[in-house]
RNA sequence: GGCUCGUUGGUCAAGGGGUCAAGACGUCGCCCUCUCACGGCGAAAACAGCGGUUCGAUUCCGCUACGAGCUGCCA
């Protein structure tokens, strides 16, 4: 067992988007190949974005995906609790906050938004314009700030980074980053509510938490720096930085809620398959050595090499998780292919059909469960169609024909008591024979007659099958009617 | 605007000084076939541009272009 620790830090504001599932997942495949732990921490430091049932909806998704955490909320691993806004209410961040304001590190500014928005500083000697805080609060005397303080003004505690010199930092996947401290904003650490920022909690938290590997989304790339700054003041040891490629839209932007962009769940709800969806997200930004594409969650995570998470953004190919997800639903094992499809046909066939047979018909003509309804609407009625239909070139098939085919099959098809699919296609057969005709000639028109549509999942005696002798007859005779 | 990162077919993505530059999705074609689908076979399709370094660059370096991220008392 490694000291491998990894966590998942999400923010409870809504459903989950791909992107945050991904970077849950590879920080959830690092663990499980290391053989470390996996960790849960409810980042809800922002008051206002909380959405009710948020937490909810992230265990749900990672119960769902089977991306099981060791430890958090529901799981103490001695080092919790795992929910911020309860860190906050033992007044951890503040003592962190404050020791930093004792040693100089940080300051408290009392600066209000109008200002802070005139802030632009000039670089010297360039016309280069840089929007960093201009440390007005920092030449603040003691005295001023415990005045400002009695009198009960609003504050924020600002880390103090230093102006001249450089800050350079790893990351296992982009390497080296080194940028000019002049760069570096003396950002918010504790907010005018008492609430730390995002980059104040985290660094805090990974560090008291034990986490050996932070892995993120490459948009923390730039602020990295700063953290890093955290670390150095507080004497701690830097983590291993893991920051993934960002998944985009096919506009190449940044998938985000905001945008409506598509969450774990409402994927789930357009017909996916939980292990499709993880399958296909664990390819994006990463590939196994073999290239194979299709893998369980044990494969990920014996495959998984966080080395090789490449540096370039990926877009959402929606088509191709639609093929993957039509690959999971083929090797699916038929119970559990009818756990989901029996449903969906529920819904879309009230006719008395045996809907166990119309799954298996529909089990390889489908990509998600929804395409269903589409495939089977013919079942409860032969909807509208022209009699141009009937005319097939290859079938050397038309109306007239047809009309002939179907004249001579109605009386057979009423004196046929067998009707499986077996009995029904070889009694056709005979019948062809006997015309010397070829096959299609007579498939295409029973087909048609039955199903009135271009193209049904199943061939005309299989839908016969299902029919049943009544509604075949009765769907015969009124396509003798429609061609006469 | 500034900073940071990135750039192999439409998309995902191998490779990393000498390859006819893998594979997958999608597209198209053929085969199979009672339609469609499945399955099988095949095709078209890429190293952003320009300069270096080198006997030789898609691969290393630089510049440019383009794209993205950050630039929030959001994470």
């Amino acid at each position: 067992m490694s000291n491998v620790k990894t966590r998942f830090a999400p923010s409870p504001t809504g459903r989950m988007h791909v992107g945050n599932l991904r970077t849950a997942l590879y920080a959830y495949l690092i663990t499980r190949h290391e053989g470390g732990k996996f960790m849960l921490r409810i980042e809800d430091t922002d008051q206002v974005r909380q959405v009710e049932g948020a937490v909810d909806i992230i265990n749900r998704t990672l119960a769902g995906t089977g991306l099981i955490h060791d430890e958090g909320p529901d799981k103490d691993g001695g080092v919790g609790p795992y929910v911020q806004s309860e860190r906050v209410k033992q007044g951890l961040y503040m003592k962190y906050a404050l020791q930093l304001v004792e040693e100089g590190k940080a300051y408290y500014c009392f600066c209000d938004k109008e200002r802070l928005a005139t802030l632009h500083t000039q670089i010297e000697g360039t016309d280069k314009e840089i929007t960093v805080y201009d440390k007005h609060c920092l030449s603040l005397t003691k005295e001023e700030v415990e005045a400002n303080l009695a009198a009960g003004k609003p504050f924020v505690i600002r880390q103090n980074n230093p102006q001249e010199g450089t800050t350079t930092f790893h990351d296992d996947i982009y390497g080296d980053i080194t940028v000019d401290n002049i760069e570096l904003d003396d950002m918010i650490l504790i907010k005018s509510d008492g609430y730390p920022t995002y980059n104040f909690a985290n660094v805090i938290d990974d560090h008291l938490m034990g986490i050996t590997h932070v892995v993120r989304g490459n948009e923390y790339l730039s602020s990295t720096p700063k953290y890093n700054r955290l670390y150095d003041a507080f004497g701690w040891e830097v983590p291993v930085y893991i920051h993934c490629p960002l998944i985009t839209d096919e506009e190449h932007h940044k998938l985000s809620k905001r945008c409506g962009h598509s969450s774990y769940e409402d994927l789930l709800e357009q017909g996916f398959l939980s292990e499709a969806i993880v399958n296909f997200v664990a390819l994006l930004g990463w590939s196994p050595d073999d290239n194979q594409e299709i893998m369980s969650l044990e494969e990920l995570i014996e495959k998984f090499d966080y080395k090789k998470i490449s540096k370039s953004p990926a877009v959402f190919d929606y088509t191709k998780l639609k093929w993957m997800n039509g690959e999971y639903i083929k090797a699916m094992d038929f119970d559990a292919y009818l756990e989901h499809a029996l449903p969906v046909l529920k819904e879309a066939v009230k006719g008395d059909y045996d809907l166990t047979k119309i799954a298996a018909l529909v089990k390889t003509r489908i990509e998600v469960f929804t395409d269903i309804p589409a495939l089977v609407d013919f079942f409860d009625a032969v909807p509208e169609y022209d009699v141009e239909m009937y005319t097939h070139k290859k079938m050397k098939t038309n109306a007239e024909t047809s009309l002939e085919v179907l004249k001579d099959l109605l009386p057979l098809l009423e004196a046929q008591e067998d009707y499986s699919n077996d009995a029904l296609y070889a009694m056709l057969q005979g019948y062809v024979a006997d015309k010397g005709v070829k096959n299609g000639y007579v498939m295409w028109p029973v087909r048609t007659a039955v199903s009135g549509k271009q193209s049904t999942p199943g061939g005309a005696t299989e839908l016969m099958e299902i029919l049943g002798k009544e509604e075949t007859v009765k769907r015969i005779k009124a396509a003798i009617e429609k061609l006469q």
